[in-house]
DNA sequence: TATTTCTGTTCAAGTATTTGAGCAGCGGTT
DNA sequence: AACCGCTGCTCAAATACTTGAACAGAAATA
């Protein structure tokens, strides 16, 4: 009583009266070498000791703990989304994801590397030997120096919501030009011209922010008629009100507003309330990600949904799939995941004055 | 080049040409029997190959991995923040939470056991050897039997939001008899009279709601002339706006809502609109817990902000506690965290009709 | 010259387990 | 009686280290 330990082979194997080795493989599912009622009677003494394999072990000697490390802070209901996705994915295949907070919930959107405690973060998982690594864009950015050798060393990289011109590991990301396409001709068939577009601060890692608002002027561009202009937010990115109303007020007279993110459509409705702007009388909104609270802000949102359960998952078979080599290690791969244009209340015709 | 493999000792030793023991004490920090030279010599080639102690192999050499299984669903802003603490707490003491996920993100509120699978889980965890585990209080009641014999191998469980009359393990939890007070306070003061509580379903994990409820009807009828009465969700907790509708339209006529969680605030807030009742105006509702949309609702939500971070925090710590030893075996500890309570603008005065 | 100190070596055992080789006793067959 | 197959054993090596003991060669000191 009281100060026991975990038990271990040697204590089943005594219990049971066999040897370790004869232990160990009944255990494994080698039944062949020995008798039915030995068999029965060690997995009876292993399960009333509550024995359980030792993965550490098993780590060592195959060399794969079938682990994943994941870097992805579940700051919003999208990236909670993406870590239940690869949650399920990796579960199915038996490896575990071992996630890593970085940086302060509070202020994440506006993350700033911090270069030691990234690489930190980093070896506390390759110390533990994870088979691979899963990462929010950010991070791979800023960490892509460290990250370099990964490859070399055999340890599979997806970062996720990441397009680069030259990408240095396997990528995940939404298909956005699809989805600003659908944005744009909605808004069109819809009869507004004059189109304004708010887009986040587009920092180095936020390539999603720039392929949406260009993606989305370049739809727009195709309508002879119709004007779009942009706007973007401050380098702190806390200044989504303050754009919102400027660019209401503005020349443009915008009959309509693309938020490349729900956060900065509500950043518009916001402003519009004070601008006594009725939404979608006088103003359409349409944002893009479909968080959480996007359903529940008056009028509800239309947005573009995306799929992050299946962008997770996703990213987990594509580790998956170049840590059992079906690969090919000279390939990067690109996966790109559709999202859906989901109607609220938040769109309505142009007006007309 | 190409299929590399990550360095171990040996190839560190080779390469800086010592013997593995000296390269294993040089780099463990022990200089003492070595030349300064050598000892420099051997960490410069460890750093140029990139080798990292193997904590595999400190896990089985030591019992201790510094890994601790978390059972906690980050389905609302109030476990992400939990896991927060969590984290960061854990991160300080260089220890490393492991996370796995149980039952579906999108029906998790009301979360009914697998038995199944959540064994599955905790096996999994204890399969990777972590020191400890902290729990939702859903996963601590389903798997209690499972859960007894941890204490028998010496690994520490905390549940958190959960307050049993007959716990079986460490608690931390929300000081839910000192907000609610403070809420009823609140409303008394501004005048309120007929008063009602919106409960959630109270199934056997959600003891927070029953606290929450009795403690507020415990502390309302503190006063003479007021009067209380509690609704609650049915079994599958999905018919929030219907008995918050029921409740508006009772004998009662109450002229406050206090709402076990911000969730059922919601529901309420939806069920005014219907019946055309303005809030504060005609109405004041309270909600509890200060989720990420709160502050965002029309009109903003008071609530009772409780302090995630901090629960998460102090799971964490009472894990460590009890790992280091500082903590009675015999004695079962219950942390219990404060909570503030929010004033925004969903409250007023009682109307006077 | 003898002894001590410095700097390293090798050896062995330990952590929990897997895996293969080889061996030995038993019953049944040829 | 010799042989085969079955059952079950032991032994050894492997994984990637850690740790302590014992030992050895060179330089420095007494």
């Amino acid at each position: 009583m009281g100060k026991q330990r975990v038990p271990r082979l040697k204590d089943v194997a005594e219990a049971a009266n066999v040897s370790v080795s004869a232990a160990s493989k009944i255990l494994r599912g080698d039944h062949s070498r020995f008798g039915e009622d030995t068999c029965r009677r060690v997995i009876e003494v292993s399960k009333k000791l509550g024995w359980r394999r030792n993965l550490l072990v098993s780590g060592i000697q195959t060399g794969r703990t079938h682990t994943v490390g994941v870097m992805i802070p579940p700051y919003d209901s999208f990236w909670v989304n993406v870590l239940s996705g690869i949650h399920r994915r990796l579960g199915e295949a038996d490896y575990l994801p071992i996630t890593v907070w970085l940086g302060d919930l509070d202020h994440l959107p506006h993350f700033e590397a911090d270069e030691q405690e990234g690489v930190r973060q980093i070896n506390r998982l390759l110390d533990r030997r994870v088979d691979a690594l899963i990462m929010w864009p950010s991070f791979g950015l800023a960490y892509q120096d460290h990250l370099s050798d990964l490859a070399e060393k055999n340890v599979p990289l997806v970062v996720i919501d990441h397009q680069s011109d030259e990408p240095f590991c396997d990528t995940v990301a939404t298909n956005e030009v699809q989805a600003t396409k659908s944005v744009a001709k909605h808004l069109l068939d819809l009869g507004h011209r004059r189109i304004a577009c708010i887009s986040s601060r587009e920092s180095k890692s936020q390539t999603w922010a720039r392929e949406r608002r260009e993606g989305f002027e370049r739809a727009v561009a195709l309508q002879k008629d119709a004007q779009v202009k942009s706007w973007r937010l401050n380098r702190t990115g806390d200044d989504g009100v303050e754009v919102a109303t400027e660019l209401l007020r503005s020349d443009l007279k915008p009959t309509a507003v693309f938020a490349v993110t729900d956060h900065e459509a509500q950043c518009v409705y916001e402003a519009a309330i004070t601008l006594g702007l009725s939404i979608p009388g006088d103003l359409s909104v349409v944002g893009f990600a479909d968080l959480d609270f996007a359903a529940s802000l008056t009028p509800p949102l239309s947005t573009v949904r995306q799929r992050p359960q299946e962008i997770g998952a996703r990213a987990a078979s594509l580790v998956l799939e170049r840590l059992d080599g079906k690969l090919d290690d000279k390939q990067l791969e690109h996966a790109t995941i559709e999202a859906d244009l989901i109607l609220r209340d938040s769109t309505g015709p142009a007006s007309q004055e």
